[in-house]
DNA sequence: CTGAAAGCGCTTACAG
DNA sequence: CTGAAAGCGCTTACAG
């Protein structure tokens, strides 16, 4: 093991001095050049091997353009969607020999990734909560920033976009909420900038209605996809003169909200309320929720995340591709387990 | 706005040339180098902002020598606990103005990570679980890498530690059990490569012990710190002829494992069995849990870990640190709102 | 097949 | 105070 001089460690031209050749060679080596001779080759590999070398990412990158990270942008890293969706992007960008450059926070998150691209920090970023008031997307797209939407659609954004079917998933609730006999629903929305929470309304309301069903204005409440959200929501409709008989939450993450709250009023779920929500997420099967809830699939979609915003960077004017990927409800405790 | 003529981007040579200085003087001017005069400071701004310029971060790295990025190692991101240590974490470090480049999994994340500091593509690494076996992170001291460690401490490797007194903690809850006269403990502990899993054992067994009472050896099973892990131990406990009358898990991801596991065996939550644990996470203090738990501070403990790291990488040669925070006791429903 | 050289985009001594 | 130049550590045409 040579011990490196200065303080940035052993270089490519340290390793060529070892070896008896030019830095150049070496650098072929790395590279699998296969302009090099057998022998050659030895010698580099024994000095790589004896110097401990790894290269300087950082000048790779200069030379080459591309940095090997990724950015991925999540709105809240304790609402336990997030930690499930960046796991599975984590895995997919291992597999493609990437870095992750985590970015939390919804303004401030989004701000300091889309400068990580100008910068040259990240090779191009992963948007789980796009919504649709950022100006600052829209600034980055005008420059052709690589970019790739999951989870939540922006429309009319000029980059990839995954998402799934939330108006089917919904459409799925409210068939199913028909079949049972529940008729009186409360509905916790999501915020209105994020397409999945309009998708999801709509596609509930609209099914709902077209079964015949109607939908209590004073019954729909929105929330913020967080716990805390759902936790009030139970309280206020509780509260009500004439509570609803299932409140459909457009999230797990409020509806883990919706089963504490209730239960902090002595409402027990499925006997004095149905719940029902969307996603999937891991504490969903938990046997203190055993949510009823429409599954995402979120490995698909964090692959072909991964998939499209490669093939984004790496040929920035191929056509911009949006992927749907379908949604089912799964049948658990929170609604008495009635399967139509 | 100046169209930026390669894919490169605006670089300080465009900015200079419509500026009508040099590039130093633009470099100057970013540097908030003083010797500059107001004239000169005038027109870099302005063509600044016309050029829309943003610095190849890359490119000043090469020269400067630092990043501005530090890597995180955690070891399973859908741990409840990860995710918070994650979320303080990357608020210091935002305030910190150093990015965050996230490795997920234990062999494979820690390699990756080590190797990103030889790589240059980060300035240091904070581990969040590091494990008294391994070989890269030894390795990796021996070369100098800056590195903090937080939650779990490795004796011996030469580097800053953050801890919390895990085993006063521990003492805390045996003297509560004591003291509430559940003498029938179900020891549920942590992986053994784990220095928190061996303090939190010690310090129970120790105290336990010193008052008199006794740990029945086929009472005290190990996990991994899963919800998988404790969702079993629940599973085995109860089927035990003589089962606890309490089990006390070593982290709350563990806990919310058993907690879900008593209950699909139909045992009562605290009615028939106490459970007590570690950590105080989100999830601990949600009504279906209500967990009685030892509460660490996370964000002094983030805070404290980027602190140190940061100090560690400006200054390679300071003296070790090794802090430890104090921890306490959270009574909850768990243990029927016992109170010493 | 191999080496000398240019250049990625910065920062910062060094002259003037 | 300002500019020309060196250099961070690579990759890759360009000669030979």
């Amino acid at each position: 093991m040579v011990r490196p001089g200065r303080r940035g460690g052993v270089t490519s031209r340290d390793v060529a001095r070892v070896a008896g050749l030019s830095q150049s060679t070496v650098s072929r080596v790395l590279q699998g050049n296969t302009n090099v001779t057998p022998g050659a080759r030895a010698k580099v590999l024994a000095a790589l091997e004896e110097t401990g070398y790894a290269p300087n990412l950082l000048a790779r990158a200069m030379k080459t353009h591309s940095t090997g990270t990724i950015g991925v942008v999540v709105s809240n890293i304790t609402n336990p969607f997030y930690p499930q969706m960046l796991q599975a992007l984590s895995m997919a960008m291992e597999r493609a020999d990437r870095r992750l450059t985590l970015f939390i926070g919804d303004g401030a998150g989004e701000r300091a990734a889309l400068d990580a691209i100008r910068q040259r920090l990240v090779d191009g970023v992963v948007f789980t909560t796009a919504t649709t008031s950022s100006r600052p997307l829209r600034e980055a797209m005008d420059h052709g920033a690589p970019v790739v939407l999951v989870n939540r659609a922006v429309e009319g954004l000029p980059c990839d976009q995954i998402t799934t079917d939330n108006v089917d998933g919904s459409a799925q609730v409210a068939d199913y909420l028909m079949a049972a006999g529940r008729r009186r629903v409360g509905l916790l929305n999501g915020p209105q900038e994020a397409s999945t929470a309009r998708e999801r309304e709509a596609g509930f309301v609209d099914r709902w209605r077209q079964l015949g069903g109607e939908v209590d204005p004073a019954l729909a409440v929105r929330g913020d996809f967080s716990y805390q959200a759902g936790y009030a929501a139970a309280l206020d409709m509780v509260s009500r003169p004439r509570p609803p008989e299932v409140i459909y939450s457009a999230s797990d993450s409020m509806a883990l909200g919706v089963v504490n709250g209730l239960r902090a009023c002595g409402v027990a779920v499925p006997e004095d309320m149905w719940v029902v929500s969307f996603d999937d997420i891991e504490p969903a099967r938990w046997e203190v929720f055993s949510l009823t809830t429409v599954r995402q699939p979120m490995v698909e979609m964090a692959d072909k995340a991964v998939e499209l915003l490669l093939n984004r960077i790496a040929d920035p004017g191929a056509p911009l591709r949006a992927v749907r990927l379908p949604t089912h409800l799964v049948v658990r405790g929170s609604t008495a387990h009635f399967r139509v």
